[in-house]
DNA sequence: ACCGAAACTGAAAATGATTATCATTTTCAT
DNA sequence: ATGAAAATGATAATCATTTTCAGTTTCGGT
């Protein structure tokens, strides 16, 4: 249905390897493909117990991990130190400007920028293996609001 | 003596609160002064105990907050979850660019790049706060070696 | 359909970095 | 010198994440 190519790429991981299929993978997987972008371990475990009362935490976080090696999803770490998980399948590559106040993320796409981080890299002697930029700042809603 | 206008910051930044001044503060000052960049509480601590064996890690957790107040110092955390500190004191603003197979960290100031970011702030209607690009690499000599 | 090895699961315990508690010690203005 | 306020450090607590391990499930032969 809506998400067979996502479906189809983590089928393939799992029997690529020497993994195997199990529903509380299915479920997991069900519920990050309906979640909201940026989510914690534990707000998908909150989101899958919902129907499937039965998965543990620790599937989940185990879960998240095979995603992101299969490609279909990327950590993010943002200033506080919980781990969130976004969907990177058929996404460009993306930064984040996130709005201190009130938690909101907007993703940014700036190939101009992505040049002169290339630069840097090339002045350096370096091969790019990726990076992270996370602007941090007030959105307008927080700067009418709290004063 | 060497770091005259650091200690003077510090020193500043206590008698203006209502803090008091240690032995401790002292030892890990100075232990901090003399180290290399971007160093880790427990690294700190390490160096701290060889001189002065009675400090607890508790209280380089504590002096290390104290410096960041003051502007003496700044919290970067790279991939990996654990904080480093590193000397603010008369030094610009500048991002990283990080081995990931040796560690090695550059510091990068690409004043184009922060132009850029500026105007995504503006674009999207924030008010900056403070941002960081770390740009994960592998640098030459890695290259080299490795393979 | 059956088997068994290998993988998966989830509860509980372990981890590792950091922070809170709190009784004791130190600082410093009076 | 004195005492209130702050600092210290041992211990215990957090908190997110990982490890362990015994019981359960999957799946490629049969
Ligand atoms: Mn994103
Ligand atoms: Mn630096
Ligand atoms: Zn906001
Ligand atoms: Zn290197």
């Amino acid at each position: 249905m809506k998400y067979a190519k996502e479906e189809a790429v983590f089928e393939k991981y799992i029997s690529s390897g020497k993994l195997k299929q199990s529903k509380q993978r299915k479920n997991i997987m069900q519920a990050f493909l309906e979640s909201g972008k940026h989510v914690t371990a534990e707000e998908l475990y909150n989101a899958v117990k919902r129907k499937f009362p039965s998965v543990g935490l620790i599937t989940v976080y185990r879960t998240l991990k095979l995603f992101c090696k299969c490609g279909l999803a990327r950590e993010v770490c943002f200033e506080n130190g919980t781990a969130r998980y976004e969907h990177l399948y058929g996404r460009q590559h993306h930064d984040h400007l996130i709005c201190s106040a009130c938690g909101k993320v907007i993703e940014i796409e700036d190939p101009d920028i992505e040049k002169l981080q290339d630069r840097q890299y090339k002045m350096h002697g370096f091969v790019p293996q990726g990076h992270r930029m996370d602007l941090y700042g007030i959105c307008r809603k927080c700067r009418m609001c709290q004063r």
